[in-house]
DNA sequence: CTCATCGTTAACCTTTCATTAACCTAGTCT
DNA sequence: AGACTAGGTTAATGAAAGGTTAACGATGAG
């Protein structure tokens, strides 16, 4: 499972479709109606990335929540708004958050601005490294640290890198793989990723501890260390 | 806590958001809804560096603080004004705004005008150098300083450079830095920042410490040494 | 008008890196 | 066993990104 999204949505369908496609698009879905209900709700704010709230929403409470996110959980948010609103009241609104979108919306734009928040809080904090066994990773510099060296990844194979990390211990679908890199629908004929395999095992060679090994037809199992 | 801004609006909604982005942003912001109240407030106007005025504001009273603030004060001021409003007529009435700027915004346009007011105001009292390895860089003459000689660097070649030095140890966007210094928010296909590249990288040949390594795809590495 | 400045474009070259090709090895099926 | 297939590995390839230099052209000062 991925990143974790917290959704405030009144319309139930609207938020029952939105709480499915981001599923499926391997994000973790909180889903309020209202943003009382998760005001009232002290654990629901902590350890999420990101927050989709639609502007709709009785608007005291909004703007309450808002603030609360904003100065207490300092994640980012993103405002979905309808299209007949006030402009300033949107502009406004647009100045507290991260980004704003528009309702109707195309899943793929919603996507893609939800992608472009995580990069730009993920470039905010550089230093942060994920601790891998002998090794060190920063996703957003894209280095992998093993005794003093730096290790400068490509963009593609720390990505590839980043997405086996929110699958540890887990066995991942090549198809899933492939869709998610290289956006392909259709069956993949190419040899690609099983280069980038080979890359990324090469990197890791000096800790045994961490492995990619592959299930034949299905993926591969992904181990690293705690 | 960052500088102090006086803000006045009288959109409740818009004033919220503004102070909350504002803060957010680290600047300290005292938010009256009408000229009123903040004239009647004796120490409001004391030790603020910015005021944002909202010019549809009951005109007289906006007219008179205006005034108040210029000569009595002398912090310097920025109108926001609404896009439909005549952009002579605001500077007709000779309020001597440093700047103004048109609802709706963008809020990085908002925040980069503040800090190239604050910059002006900032290079009226020089002198104020970052020591970069064998170089010292005046932010506000555009001059590097490198064993004694004076190198004068323009304009572009400065913004990019103190881009560069809120950046230290990261990698910084390609794109970003597109957005910021040439606010393209489409493709950008020119090669400008590549040879202002070629430029930074000549003036800092002399101190390897210093580096712009090319992140292929991402963007440009940015060293310099503490 | 002339000259200098400076951001941009043009042209050409080098480097990078995802992909492909080619050849292996190891499971799986009959 | 032999045939077939998925995956491993290595090297070659080619398109695109980036580096560099020179020339261009807008702007503004004298």
């Amino acid at each position: 499972m991925g990143t974790k999204i917290l959704l405030v949505e009144d319309d139930a369908d609207l938020g029952m479709v939105l709480k499915q496609y981001l599923e499926s698009s391997d994000f973790e879905v909180k889903w309020y109606t209202h943003p009382k209900a998760l005001l009232d709700d002290a654990d629901a704010l902590k350890n999420n990335q990101l927050a989709i709230l639609d502007v709709m929403l009785p608007e005291m409470d909004g703007f309450t929540l808002a603030k609360t996110i904003r100065q207490q959980h300092q994640i980012p948010f993103l405002f979905l708004t309808a299209k007949g609103q006030s402009i300033d009241r949107i502009l406004g609104l647009k100045l507290g958050a991260d980004d704003y979108i528009t309702k109707p919306c195309e899943p793929e734009e919603l996507l893609l601005r939800i992608h472009n928040i995580l990069k730009r809080q993920l470039s905010a904090t550089p230093n942060k490294t994920v601790n891998l066994g002998a090794y060190a990773f920063n996703p957003a510099l894209y280095q992998l640290v093993f005794n003093d060296t730096i290790i400068q990844l490509t963009e593609k194979e720390a990505e590839l890198l980043s997405l086996f990390l929110n699958h540890n211990h887990q066995i991942v679908n090549r198809k899933d793989i492939l869709e998610k890199l290289w956006g392909k629908d259709d069956y993949f004929l190419g040899r690609s990723l099983d280069v980038f395999m080979t890359r990324l095992r090469k990197y890791f060679q000096h800790d045994t501890r961490i492995s990619f090994d592959s299930i034949r037809g299905i993926g591969f199992k992904i181990e690293f260390p705690e």
